[in-house]
DNA sequence: GTACCTTGTGAAACGCGTTTCACGTCAAGC
DNA sequence: GCTTGACGTGAAACGCGTTTCACAAGGTAC
């Protein structure tokens, strides 16, 4: 396979005389232009694009952390960026890592290598702490607010979005409620506010057995109805973590004829389909933010408005 | 940023030395690893993954070429390809091409720049004729049929899992049939096959008002099922061309209370939330094996069992 | 006529890890 | 005592594109 070298010697120029050629950068005389493309053709060659990474340090191509792939959640949100990086011509690469420290820090260690120009995270099992000290190797974005913690970052007022939807449902009367999280309190962000607004509308005290946690996909969330179901025969809502989950538990509740209504979160088509209400946390504004976030110079936080969108009853 | 000369000289050893130190390779006496290995840590070194895939020729990076990247469809093909992709050690890199041929060229070109090791078609726009000059860049694997053109291929037996729906379906005394199919049949391999399985089954002569062409998400399932309503009042059967179709279409039927059925393809968890039959193409299967052929000698070619899957009356 | 651009080009260094090959020990085998 | 092979190591070449810097030629300005 020819090389920069063998295109100069057929040509009759120099190395940096065909770089420039095949830059369009510098001076360069039009007849020069034309014997170094027609030598370029007749040896088909084609610059080694990993060369040119390694000379110009840099290689076009971000990074994704995220626990699962096909999870909507994720999918809706890797989606968003690979949209953007690729109309700003980056390649995205899906780093998944079932939220294992180890293959997080496996991807990280991928920034140190110069095998990507920067990383998103979706989510995270590692600490933010632990996180700090690979960002002097490139950039980072948490799609999560990162607090005190000097890592750009872009996520929705989840917690308010839940106070509200909690404000909404004890407005309507309705009082006997299960909850799932993804994750345990302790870990998720995500869980410790969804319990955090519960609590703040409702009062403490909501009864374990009200709360489903580790829910990840549709199968949880039947298993989580039918938990709740027996928990509490009088169950009038289930706050589901995310639509997939709530089309579950709502099939389930159809299946023992109960009457409760679910909340899901995302709006995702299913929740359209099965007409239940949800949360949209707008993943991809999220999603176009962090790239955006990415290589800015400065560290920054932005906020993003969840939106309620109500349907059914 | 330290680099491996710079290990040498503080370690005291040569460049070759400190390489065989760092891939554990070759003969190296004890002392001088510890002595390495001391240097390494105390320059915060890292290896330059680009100059390593440079020097080695190898990227560890596939590249998996679709049309869209929020289509469960592909979705679910990546997934598969993605996580046996990690499982050997490679990085997957999404393709989104919105079946533009250009794009698509630009994609193939990064396996002339050496930027991936090998790509995966899942859908294409362009020709297997212009796809054959890649092939000496690197493998290529297509997840459908190539028929006689030398590149590697992993498929369902799609027109027969198709014909045998059909023929069920008649089975069951279903006459009137609603057919959507991807794109138009003059493009979409899958498209065609639809449409001879109908003919195969139903004889010739589909009312074109009962074909819906470029059916893509649910609401274009919705569309169609207003539209087969209109054209066959009698209307008892929608033979989708993908779960969230048929369910967008289900949907519809609700809505103006008509009994027909539907039948969706991939076996999406939502085909059995909303409780309807669907051809699962194995597409976690599929995109195991694509995996798995891109990285063999020859050119192989396999097919894979669909399956049907009843449910609902 | 001198000073100073602008245009155009090439040699060489640089980014960085891997691999080949030659060479030097030292111990076992005969 | 000599041969042979295992063990260990380093200099140099290789993979390949980009960039810096020096230099030459032809103009223009004053």
């Amino acid at each position: 396979m020819a090389n920069i070298r063998d295109v100069a010697k057929l040509s009759g120029h120099a190395v940096s005389t065909v770089s420039r050629a095949l830059n369009h950068q510098g001076y360069l005389a039009e007849q020069t232009r034309k014997e170094i493309m027609a030598a370029v053709k007749q040896l088909d060659y084609h610059r080694n694009g990993l060369a040119r990474a390694l000379s110009i340090g840099k290689t076009n191509q971000v990074g994704v952390i995220l626990p699962y792939i096909n999870h909507p959640y994720f999918q809706k949100l890797a989606d968003a960026i690979t949209d953007i990086g690729f109309m700003n011509g980056y390649q995205v690469t899906m780093m998944p890592t079932n939220y294992s420290q180890e293959r997080e820090r496996h991807y990280l260690d991928m920034l140190k290598h110069h095998l990507v120009d920067g990383i998103i995270f979706t989510s995270r099992s590692i600490a933010f702490h632990d996180i700090l000290p690979y960002r002097d190797y490139g950039p980072i974005v948490c799609c999560e607010d990162t607090f005190e913690y000097p890592i750009a970052s872009v996520f929705t007022n989840r917690g308010e979005s839940f106070v509200h939807a909690f404000q909404i449902l004890k407005q309507c009367g309705l009082q006997h409620v299960g909850v799932t999280i993804s994750r345990n309190e302790h870990v998720s962000q995500s869980a410790k506010l969804t319990l955090q607004a519960y609590s703040m509308v409702y009062g403490p005290g909501l009864d374990d057995q009200l709360i489903f946690r580790d829910t990840k996909n549709m199968f949880d969330g039947i298993t989580a109805a039918e938990q709740f179901l027996k928990a509490d025969p009088q169950l009038q809502v289930i706050f589901a973590n995310g639509d997939e989950i709530a089309a579950g538990a709502q099939r389930q509740l159809a299946n023992q004829q109960h009457p409760a209504i679910v909340i899901g979160q995302e709006n995702l088509p299913v929740s359209f389909l099965m007409d239940f209400p949800t949360i949209d946390h707008q993943l991809t504004t999220i999603g176009d933010t962090a790239f955006e976030l990415l290589f800015k110079a400065a560290i920054e936080k932005k906020q993003v408005a969840a939106k309620l969108i109500l349907r059914g009853q």
